[in-house]
DNA sequence: CATACACATCGACGAGAGTGGATCTGGCGT
DNA sequence: ACGCCAGATCCACTCTCGTCGATGTGTATG
């Protein structure tokens, strides 16, 4: 019995709508709970050796496939995709379907309003 | 029957030996698999909202004493106690005993130097 | 010396995250 | 149409971490 399904979410990759990043640098006024709690979410994202891995070899390079992250990193095919879900979620890469593969290349924005958050 | 104990660890607010942080920018050529656990760590450190606000409290201030944080931060002395060590086991904040308080203040070298390897 | 106080440590519990085998979906080639 | 392949999802397991009550340690004060 096939339960009914949805048509395949198009989140992951997509560039639209992900979480914002709208925090003052904590080294002004103390942060507000909200604040806190969203400058951790990216925190979490790169508190990963896995994923910080996973984002460097990205960024060093104009775009990566994901099927040419598995052995550099030495992480399963679906571990390689939670991680990249993970980032794609919080825009810190994103990715563009081409045939079979997806490409990602890692968004500079992001991680400068990482920096910023932190004091810069 | 009590166990000899050491004369007690002189370690969490020490300023003298804690983790390093001499990571190059992630930007740049791939981090390698050592970088990558030392990042992690900095990062893992503030991954939580109530470690964040609580170096936000702390780097708002001249100093801060530990006995000043649980309200605002609404966690039990245990727990202030225990992200308080966390954050200075990594050098964040640096922590000064001065009669029964602990006076903490904020390293903003290591901050800057976080904000170096996400690729300033 | 006794008491009060600040902080550290211990022990236990619950929630969340990293991991990979099995499986499903969808695009490509023959 | 069939098989192949890249990637996503499901599921279960394990382990780590945040939390706090109870307790220990050390310092000041009466």
């Amino acid at each position: 019995m096939g339960t009914v399904r949805e048509p395949r979410a198009e989140v992951p990759r997509a560039p639209g709508r992900c979480a914002p990043l709208t925090v003052a640098p904590l080294t002004g006024a103390p942060l507000s709970e909200g604040e806190a709690v969203e400058l951790a979410r990216f925190m979490s994202a790169l508190a990963d050796p896995v994923r910080l891995r996973l984002l460097s070899l990205v960024a060093s390079r104009d775009a990566v496939c994901s099927c040419e992250l598995e052995v550099p990193l030495g992480r399963s095919q679906p571990t390689v995709s939670h991680h990249t879900t993970v980032l794609a979620g919080l825009g810190l890469i994103v990715g563009e379907r081409r045939g079979r593969w997806v490409w990602w290349r890692a968004d500079p924005d992001r991680l400068a309003a990482l920096r910023r958050a932190l004091g810069g």
